[in-house]
DNA sequence: TGCATACGTTATGTATACAATAGCGGGGAG
DNA sequence: CTCCCCGCTATTGTATACATAACGTATGCA
């Protein structure tokens, strides 16, 4: 270990984890490939051990999938997997609407959230909207899933959205860039954005189901667009996630 | 490693993950207690490399929780947290159904599940039911989940269920159970097994909102169960998973 | 020529040794 | 008497050595 260079400030294991998933998402590691642990303890830099609880956190995480004979494997997914995946988080997002809206939410707690859509109205007045007011807009849009799940006040919830957005897909809004060019992308991050405020308003008035229904239906146009992204293929290079769809069966 | 007696029928990661988990569960180890590795090490006949692994899986399966220095510590539930997590899975359960109705279930396909209704109307039968029937019917019950959740076809919604059922709180009937004694327990297992019934049917018909809507209020059925039943403290003792519930503050 | 078996290589599963840190207890000083 | 600091101990984080099983290849026999 004479020439390891060893980076005292995070542990090992979450260094491993973070390039791993890295070398998935980005692609170098390829749906269906083995990895092995010999390689990864190379390009991470991290002994045998961390690596190792790394790859079983990856699999937890839904990103790797245990071979039976032994190791682990990218896992790959069909289109279906993806689709339903959204549509499962959008149920669960529903589900942290309808909490938020039942059990209450202080004018305070809103503030944030109102912030979040006010920036978002800022960035989408421009037409065309640019790559990189899109590049924010898809991290304001997470800012704004993530406290709108915070205000459910459930950790179980809270923890199970978390994972079932660990799989980046989960993301509606990198799906509807895939769709086709920016512009009419643009249109649908509109009719997105004013999902967001209904759901606002309805936890404001405290009508759950109201709350409820608006994130299913958001979560619905998400899949409708991901289907019409895939079939236009442009834009796909934007969606390192989509790196993941391999497979041909559905 | 003189003495030591390993089984080499199943790998040691598992060993020691299963025999953890039936500590945590069985209350040997008591919520907010720390974890010790070496102690571990001593209970389950593993060594610290496999033990770490069990212990990694056994904090993404929600049972233990990270500290910040170091280590794991068995999680602590309150009440509402318990009830959140049936609800959650009474959504995930109503998507799965709605999926499955949808999606259209051959007969066959649909043969286990009846056979797993019919097995739950005989042991219903007797009254007042018996503990060993009652035994019986939290293993048919769970089957039963688990075959609905199948019919879905959708890989990332199972394991979601999964996840979401790796708690055993999330396990209805045995908070139907504490609820009160057997025979009282036994009237609300009997309208648990229409609500079977009645998903059952929406699934052959096509249902799909009719379906996702019975499982749903089975789930809050089990909230509400749960709900008088941590008022009675009955049979408490039926319910390992409740030793997990230590926290006063909600 | 093709298949089966045996051997070797390689990778994973497991165990343990080593390092570092956090928590605790004791002792000293204010 | 109390509070702070230093050092020790116990426990976790990391690295590596060892065991074992699987896969591939080569060789021999049918």
């Amino acid at each position: 270990m004479a020439e390891r260079e060893v980076d005292r400030s995070v542990s090992q294991t979450v260094k491993a984890q973070l390039a791993l998933r890295d070398q998935i998402l980005s692609g170098s590691l390829r749906p269906g490939e083995r990895i092995s642990e010999l390689q990864a303890v190379e390009t991470t830099g991290a002994s045998r051990t961390p690596v190792r609880m790394a790859l079983v956190r990856l699999e937890e995480e839904g990103l790797l999938e245990a071979i039976p004979s032994g190791g682990f494997m990218v896992k790959a997914f069909s289109e279906r997997d993806i689709s339903d995946s959204i549509e499962l988080r959008g149920t669960l997002e529903g589900l942290a609407a309808r909490f938020a809206a039942e059990r209450g939410v202080s004018a305070r707690e809103l503030e944030p959230l109102k912030e979040c859509l006010a920036a978002i109205d800022e960035l989408l007045r421009q037409v065309p909207i640019s790559i990189d007011a899109f590049s924010s807009y898809v991290t304001l849009n997470a800012r704004f899933h993530a406290l709108l799940t915070e205000l459910s006040r459930s950790p179980p919830l809270i923890r199970q959205i978390d994972r079932a957005s660990a799989l980046p897909f989960a993301s509606p809004s990198a799906f509807v860039m895939a769709q086709s060019a920016l512009t009419e992308a643009q249109q649908i991050l509109i009719i997105a954005q004013e999902h967001h405020r209904v759901v606002i308003d309805a936890i404001e008035n405290r009508e759950g189901a109201r709350a409820e229904a608006v994130m299913r239906e958001h979560a619905r146009l998400a899949v409708r667009n991901l289907r019409l992204a895939l079939r236009n293929r442009t834009h796909l290079d934007l969606l390192p996630a989509l790196a993941l769809i391999r497979t041909a069966t559905d």
